[in-house]
DNA sequence: GCGCGGAAACTTGTATACGAATCCTGCCCG
DNA sequence: CGGGCAGGATTCGTATACAAGTTTCCGCGC
């Protein structure tokens, strides 16, 4: 754990934009960031699946802090759809649906489609300097084999993208849904699936540049697609699925 | 208070759309959502103005449970933008400046622009129906002169609307900037504008009836602008606001 | 052998206690 | 007379203690 560049949301009741942060200000609010990040990035890199139980107690002892100071990280959690949290039953991860999976994505889709001109409108050469040294990054995890990694810095492009539209409140919302997005892609990707796209954020950039908003917009619009078709989302309730995947063993 | 129609947003670590939740469960998490919705209710009414502080303790006697269980509820207004907290000082009411504000609406622009054609893909007679009822009430409380509902109704007419969308996610987002809209229109609005709307809610249903979409979405469009163009949001910082107030007064 | 209580162990929910930071007041000094 | 500093009071942040709910597992009856 501890990737120094991993970059969970610290929005909420924060309406500054943004803030340094490096070092623990008074040791104070620094403890339930680093138990929330930890378990932000567990869950991504999928060291801890869907479903999966977490105690408090555990995480008490993990991080020497208290239950108090774990509750608050796991709300945080909790609000931001990475855990569930049951009453009286503790907090698991969560494992969206496929029905709520195509509504992240079709929200996604809404937005982004938006801010694609909004970019347009606002981006400097600089702007675009910075999404190309994104796109670098995320390039270089790709080879590197990274593939937990390169999710995350896949998501941050966008979000690139969506502080270039110069709406904090957009881009709140856009930072949660990368976060679900990157969850669900966690979850349902199929596992024989190539893991590098074919450079089409390289392009997206591309036109933007050229001024070309049609046609970026439907390269957005296509490249997140794209990402959900490659999805194994078979719409089918939990009790078929029990009984799909019980077919192949009643029979010794 | 205890408006018994007053829709706070119960969203957050909630998968399932709805539940019955009449009446308190097990007298266990209905305490803080009862917190939450007073506040939240006196905060829409203003009768908590922008800037008030909060003290912990003060909640604690007046709902006679434990500082953790107000600090929960607190936690939850400040997520949702309704308060603001600052480490080791307290929450106080959220007071949006005019920048917040003119991201927020141009959020909600964004968003409702779409909505309408997915109202127009999903909805039935019934929906229709439904929206109609809606307006009712809101002119019921408009010619009853009571603002404060006013506000809140209007503001649920375009819930209603996000419903029918046929999206959670983006409910979920709806309801958050019409909660923070509500919130800045009770403190920017003009004192003097007139509380009616010229029954634009009215027409927008009729195009949408009508299957008139790109005149649907214009209406949409307007009729937030409108709504934004008739808040006194002049882009000045604190200081010169201060001495503008206090430009009237130094010479007796 | 199988299903069904029931009690113990464990986990979560809530309240309280204590340490730390902030705010307020009054005093001292320039 | 005004500004700054110190001490007390208040309020927040964290840890701990206790109560209530859930899960587990064992023993009993069928």
């Amino acid at each position: 754990m501890t990737g120094k560049l991993s970059a969970p949301p610290d929005r909420a009741h924060k309406t500054a934009p943004a803030q340094p942060e490096d070092k623990p200000k008074r040791g104070a609010r620094a403890v339930d960031l680093r138990i929330y990040r930890a378990v932000f990035n567990a869950v991504m890199s999928q060291r801890l699946p869907p479903g999966t139980r977490l105690a408090e107690a555990e995480l008490c002892e993990l991080y020497q802090v208290s239950r108090t100071t774990v509750r608050r990280a796991l709300l945080r959690l909790a609000h931001d759809h990475i855990l569930e949290l049951r009453p009286n039953r503790g907090a698991v991860v969560a494992s969206p649906a496929p029905a709520e999976a195509r509504e992240v994505f079709a929200a996604r889709r809404l937005l982004e489609r938006q801010i694609v001109p909004a970019v347009m409108r606002n981006a400097t050469p600089a702007d675009l300097t910075r999404l190309r040294q994104s796109i670098a990054a995320e390039h270089q995890a790709c080879h590197a084999g990274d593939r937990a990694n390169w999710i995350r810095l896949s998501g941050e492009f966008h979000l690139i993208l969506a502080e270039l539209a110069g709406n904090r409140v957009l881009l709140g919302f856009m930072t949660e849904l990368v976060t679900r997005c990157s969850l669900i892609i966690a979850l349902y990707d199929s596992p024989g699936s190539p893991m590098c796209e074919n450079d089409e954020h390289q392009r997206l950039v591309s036109l933007i540049e050229q001024g070309l908003q049609d046609e970026a917009t439907d390269l957005m619009e296509r490249h997140l697609l794209k990402i959900e078709a490659r999805l194994r989302l078979a719409e089918r309730t939990q009790k078929l699925d029990l009984a799909q995947a019980l077919s192949g063993q009643d029979l010794p």
